[in-house]
DNA sequence: GGCTGATATATTGTATACAATATCCTGAAA
DNA sequence: TTTCAGGATATTGTATACAATATATCAGCC
């Protein structure tokens, strides 16, 4: 059995996609901007053509939207997009849980139980710059909910949950921002936790669309109390 | 509002993308056979460098895998592959149709009646050719599960949706053989557009999600009573 | 001044050339 | 006969050139 991803990954080429997407999901790349291929190419140091094929797969991915003849843009979110992608993150994450339940390893539980308790002892840590603390925030969540994804058996329910995920960044620093949510937050994580200890796959699925929709709760809130829909430019 | 879509789609350069898909998704080119770039290109009467794009895409979407510097393959599906589909499909339709029971509008409801009489009225059609009957019923049973999907409202479910579907042909066909599998078809059919007409999300949810399994259950004892799983080659 | 059309500029889309890599084939040695 | 090395061939990966298209600029006209 070879590689497990369809995509060419690991290849050279492919770090031109790995970048760009990394750039526009921190928001280097803003919402709306146009993404010119010989910008993107001398900022990556490659001619246009494997920029190119990262703005195809991108736009694949819905990160970008090519427009024919009048080229890409970083995608920009209304609220509606937000709701959408939530709706499905609760129904594709919340069976993820519910399959993994039945499956889970014990080495990827207690990977989940390292990263909910990193991002429990956080709340006591002082970074630097807060961007810092919004990575260590980011990247350990992403262990615990990648891993479950993984655990749930279905190549392509990952990659699907990899696609909704790619939402940049500058929206979801918004959930980290309060103390009090992130209690809340570590509160589902343990839940989760819980219930896929003891294999109760109904359990863990609520409790995912919970901690899920809370999540979208705490964004559209802040979103509504930030700069108004301003933020999230309409074409 | 622009595009709805976030490809390049109506474009030139993406016809060359359909037209390989449509190769694909019709058994053109077999799963498991290489797709040398050259011979696309020459295929299709353009030069290499379209044919890379819409190959990245289609890698992007499933149907063919791209091992680097060796080259994309047309996409095989082991047993698992289809179990891991239709398993995200009841999850993703069966989403579709309950959200669709509240939104749907008497044009779609009845664009749908009508594909679901044609269906039921073709059992007594006779067909010049095997093919023709198998498109015939591929096109109007796509239009019923699209219709449906468009109706939830939710631009990301349908894209999704289109990925999982997007299954060669070859597989489906199957479904369509024998008389008494497409009469329960069309049972299921109604019953979903009963639920649908009657704003019963769940019911459309559960209809849905049993039409899909069973689908799934007659390809899979298809699969085992064809060839034996010679057809369905794992790399 | 504001509109219209023509030209200039910027940018995308495609083809081609060449470099990098993998695969195949041949022949010699064990 | 099998195995390995080395070169020949096929194919992918990238850069570049040019064509097609869209956008911007500006002169002329009302």
């Amino acid at each position: 059995m070879e590689h497990l991803y369809t995509k060419d990954e690991s290849s050279s080429a492919d770090q031109v996609y790995q970048r760009l997407r990394r750039l526009l999901i921190e928001g280097f790349y803003p919402p709306g901007s146009r993404l010119v291929e010989e910008r993107l190419a001398s900022d990556l140091g490659v001619s246009r053509t494997p920029v190119r094929q990262a703005l195809v797969r991108a736009a694949a991915e819905g990160l970008v939207q090519i427009f024919p003849n009048r080229g890409a843009v970083a995608r920009s979110f209304t609220i509606d997009d937000l709701l959408e992608m939530y709706d499905l993150r609760a129904l594709l994450e919340g069976h993820a849980a519910y399959l993994a339940a039945s499956r889970i390893t014990p080495a990827q539980l207690s990977r989940m139980e390292e990263a909910a308790t990193e991002l429990e002892k956080s709340l006591t840590y002082t970074f630097e710059r807060r961007q810092d603390e919004v990575h260590f925030l980011v990247e350990h969540n992403a262990v615990f909910h990648q891993t479950i994804a993984e655990a749930a058996g279905n190549q392509r329910l990952i990659t699907m949950l990899n696609q909704i995920v790619a939402v940049p960044l500058q929206f979801r620093s918004f959930y980290w921002y309060r103390r009090e949510e992130r209690q809340i937050s570590n509160f589902f994580h343990r839940s989760i936790l819980n219930a896929l200890r003891l294999g109760d796959g109904d359990r863990a699925r609520a409790m995912m669309r919970e901690h899920i929709f809370y999540g979208r709760d705490v964004l559209l809130q802040s979103q509504r109390a930030e700069s108004a829909p301003a933020a999230l430019d309409e074409e």
